[in-house]
DNA sequence: GCTAACTCTGTACAGCGTACAACATAAGAT
DNA sequence: ATCTTATGTTGTACGCTGTACAGAGTTAGC
């Protein structure tokens, strides 16, 4: 498999290099590892996707995993893109400011589904059909606004790092099922050693916290958050 | 060793347990171990921050370490709240416009210094001293605007989410020094992939790629970004 | 049938975090 | 001055990781 990367990233394309003929056939297919490494990170996390746990799902050995993929980093790429693939594209109709919310929320949807996508980072999936098939896609929800081509990049980086954010708020922080413990055993030393002090961080950290338990607080800070990202691109684009 | 996170966090309080006096004298402090993994981490990266490698440059043994910080994790979160203890606060002079100005660039400022804290994700540093002043600091940057508390610390994460998605893009990808070999060995077969598909993503793509190797390019992107985010501030608070 | 291309597999290595037990050292108790 | 006890230091060892490499098994084309 000296396959290569993008070849891989783009191994449905019909010019794509398949492979030869010659030899055994393959038990299992890029794709099939790239769909159980990623039902595996869903399940149990990014940590969870380890070469010998892939090999053992898919019922091949350790070592055989990098006959369909050059590397575990190689691997992570083709996560992402996949998932970026598979996620469905919102549609088109309506003005500007529904459609970019459409993306908005069709991106906070995919990042809650697949939190491992917060933890990839590498460029290489730029150059991945799924990425650039959303790219193409989410620009054009900004048709309309009157942005020059290099604003227009910039405006959709501006909503998807929004949406990172609000999306890396929202999943379950990775020790979350211990915070409740932690709290117990450090909040009266905490409150020994803050005594008086920072009175604004204790009073807003409190009443935020508080907020944070309430069901309706995740919802109400993405509306407002979002609202303020549209009126900010209309702004931007000089009032649609 | 057996003083717990939240007591090390807060190792410079005065009535922080300071640890017995009997046995040989330490070698080495906890703040001094945070210093060199800090230092490590700006230099090399976060992953070379090995407890052998701290160790070896304390010189003491891989598992003296384990004298001075708990586990590698505790020792994530105790550098993080270091380096925004050492973060010099913004002054609160000015319009709350410019005070939160001031404060995106702090923080700006502070990831770029330490890409490495982009890395960190651990709400145990919402424990420790460092972190708590800098939050009730950027909470005062924002008296002024009609906000209740809810909505103040909403704001300020929106402001520092902004700054967070800016300084990811900024940093030196992880691989980045192999891009160019790898645009040069990739750009043929994606050209052939792509054909003429998503017209859009490669106009504006090829327009932001250039724009990106534009010196002015990310400063511009910054200052177009934060005077949006400013605006949507003003528009939440119903003008200010 | 032979050869070349291909998949699959087991072994092995260097690196990681860290549990644990043994030892060294210094202060307090006697 | 001696003994006790708390502490710091260290080496060894375990299980885990990604993956290089060599060899064995399998198939298509010559």
């Amino acid at each position: 498999m000296p396959r290569e990367l993008i070849d891989l990233l783009w191994r449905d394309h019909p010019t794509a290099p398949r492979g030869g003929t010659r030899g055994p056939r393959s038990r299992v297919t890029t794709g099939a590892v790239v769909e159980a490494a990623s039902a595996l990170a869903d399940a149990e996390g990014l940590a969870a996707v380890t070469v010998r746990r892939l090999g053992e799902t898919l019922g091949i050995s350790t070592m055989s995993v990098y006959t369909h993929v050059n590397s575990r980093d190689d691997l992570l790429v083709l996560m992402a893109d996949a998932a970026r693939a598979a996620m469905p594209l919102p549609d088109r109709t309506g003005g500007w400011r529904t459609r970019v919310r459409r993306v908005a929320e069709a991106n906070l949807a995919l990042l809650v589904e697949h939190p491992w996508l917060l933890e990839i980072d590498d460029d290489r999936t730029a150059f991945g059909p799924g990425t650039i098939a959303k790219y193409d896609h989410e620009l054009r929800a900004l048709d309309g606004l009157a942005l020059d081509d290099v604003a227009r990049d910039a405006a959709l980086t501006f909503v998807l790092d929004f949406v990172h954010g609000a999306a890396r708020a929202r999943r379950a922080a990775p020790h979350a099922e211990e915070m409740p413990e932690l709290w117990a055993r450090w909040s009266a030393p905490l409150a020994r050693y803050l005594g008086d002090a920072y009175p604004v961080a204790q009073r807003v950290g409190a009443a935020a916290g508080e907020a944070m338990n309430a069901p309706s607080s995740p919802a109400h800070a993405w509306e407002f958050g979002l609202a303020r990202v549209l009126d900010a691109l209309e702004a931007a684009a000089g009032g649609a």
